[in-house]
DNA sequence: TATTGTTATACTCTATAACTATA
DNA sequence: TATAGTTATAGAGTATAACAATA
């Protein structure tokens, strides 16, 4: 029998704003936004792919991501170019200083997020959620 | 030893979105928005207050309250009345009607909710959510 | 003609600033 | 003068529509 609470809906919302502003001061910290390290986590973890492909995987319109890549190929963490086999398409990939940033700022995320998770059951609670999202 | 894993932040936030698709249409065929709803949960939760009070315990600014305010006024489901004590305050509460309606809508969500969580240990999963939210 | 990426535009959401009325 | 509520305005974020290049 469950006790009175609130909806799963209001809970997540609030854990979800309280991650990013765990998270902002990180990226902050490293000079990126938060769409541009959704970015290079997208990249990395599946390194190539036209960039519509690459929006529609992370839950971003096409157009939004072109000013971040702009900015991302700019500073040298990603790799744009057109594909040889059909140059209407780009080629996306992290550079290995992309890769290292990427590392750098999930570690820090990672030590942030255990802080959070050590009041509860972390292995748990990370299981189901894996599982519902 | 936890095994590679998606971030925190990007779990809890495609749950959040799995959540409110669930939700909305139950919130369309009661003809309320979200932001409706959650003003109808804040005045359960804690009938009387200021608008500014409730701006700020749900998280909204006091100006996008009141076009909602407005709708819920008209449709007889808050009361919404000038604090005798000091006229500029507006007493909130909700009518039968509202309370009803409330009461209607989160259980519908309650049910969607089990369907969601019937996979998982859910009584684990929304303590811990409590703790972290 | 269809598709990829891009640019230009419009729309939605939200917050800021200015105003009215009470105190 | 200070505060609650309201209205008007501006800003950010996002999506839609039009365009250029390639197939």
């Amino acid at each position: 029998m469950e006790t009175e609470r609130p909806d799963l809906g209001a809970m997540v919302m609030r854990l979800g704003r309280r991650l990013i502003a765990m998270e902002e001061p990180i990226l902050a910290r490293h000079g990126v936004t938060m769409w541009a390290y959704v970015v290079l986590t997208g990249l990395r973890d599946s390194p190539t792919r036209t960039q519509a492909a690459l929006a529609q995987s992370i839950g971003a319109d096409k157009t939004r991501l072109i000013p971040i890549l702009d900015d991302l190929q700019k500073r040298g963490l990603i790799e744009r170019e057109p594909d040889p086999a059909d140059r209407r398409a780009r080629l996306l990939g992290l550079t290995a200083a992309g890769t290292e940033l990427h590392r750098a700022i999930q570690a820090e995320i990672r030590v942030a997020e255990a802080g959070l998770l050590k009041d509860v059951d972390g292995d748990a609670f990370v299981a189901a959620l894996r599982a519902l999202s």
